[in-house]
DNA sequence: CAAGTAGTACGAGAGAATTCGTACCAGTGG
DNA sequence: CCACTGGTACGAATTCTCTCGTACTACTTG
C-alpha cells in the first residue's frame, strides 16, 4: 500500500477541540531517527505488528498500551513502546494515568518514504 | 607486491561468459524472505553500509568480501555477510577460492517496493 | 610442491536485548 | 480514605549478537 493510500484511508484524526494535548514525551527529533535504529525496533515482531495495527486502525486519536491486547507482561511492554518511542517510531503522551500512542506519521513519510507501506503490508509469520 | 598480486588487486574480473555462473549458496526463496529478518540485518550500520555500497557502485558485477575495504578480522566479515545472506539481502556465489555478493535487486522489489531506496539514500553516522 | 589468497568453522568473551517478577506511583471513582 | 486502573523503575536471568583469535580448507600462482 503507498503512502497516499495510507493518508486517505488511515489517517489519524485531529485530537478532538477544546481537548488538552499533554506534551510528547522525550523522543528523538524529525532529523534525529535513524534509519539503523528504525529497523532494529522494527526487527521484533511484537514491535512491527504494534505499529502496523496503530497504523491501520487508529480509528480514534492514540491508544493506549493495553488497548493491544498483547498477552505479556506489564514491564515488558512498557520496554517494549519505550524502544519504539526512543527509535522515533511513535509518539507517547501521557493523559492522566495512561500513556497513549500513536505513530509519527507526518515524520515518517518526510524522512523515510515508503517506510510506513512496507509495514502496513507487514503480516505475522504464521 | 608481486606483479601477479597487483594485477590481482586493480583487476575486476569481467562477469563469467555464459554458463560458468555458480549456483548460489542456500538462502531463502523471495516468498521466504522476512522483514523482520530483513530489518535486524539493516540495523547494524556495517550490514546496511555494504549493502548500499553494493547498490551505489556494482550495478553489473558482483564483488568479493574484501572489495568493501572494510578493516575487520576476516571471520568478523563471514558472520556479517552470512546474516545478510540469510536474511536474503544479498546472493552469493563462489568463484574459486572467493565469494562474491550482490544485492538481491529483483526479489527485494517485488517483495519489499520502496525498501532500496531506503537502502540507497542511508547514510552514516557522523 | 610451496607460498599466497580468500575464505570457513569453532569457540570464547563482552555487551546488548528480551523477558518478567516485584515493588511502586499517579489518577479516578466509589 | 480505599481500591482499582494503567502504567513506571529496577534488577535478575536468559538469550542473542557482535567481535575476534585461532586453526583450517580450497584454489591459484610461481
Amino acid at each position: 500500500m503507498s503512502d497516499a493510500a495510507l493518508d486517505r484511508e488511515f489517517r489519524i484524526p485531529p485530537p478532538p477541540p477544546g481537548a488538552e494535548v499533554p506534551e510528547p514525551l522525550p523522543e528523538p527529533g524529525r532529523d534525529e531517527i535513524r534509519l539503523e535504529a528504525v529497523m532494529a525496533a522494527l526487527s521484533d515482531p511484537l514491535r512491527i505488528g504494534v505499529v502496523r495495527k496503530l497504523l491501520l486502525e487508529s480509528v480514534d486519536f492514540d491508544h493506549t498500551c493495553t488497548w493491544f491486547g498483547l498477552e505479556r507482561p506489564k514491564s515488558s511492554l512498557t520496554h517494549h513502546f519505550r524502544t519504539l518511542r526512543e527509535a522515533g517510531l511513535v509518539r507517547q503522551r501521557q493523559y492522566g494515568p495512561s500513556r497513549r500512542n500513536q505513530v509519527r506519521i507526518a515524520d515518517l513519510k518526510a524522512r523515510f518514504p515508503g517506510l510506513l507501506a512496507l509495514i502496513a503490508d507487514w503480516t505475522p509469520a504464521e
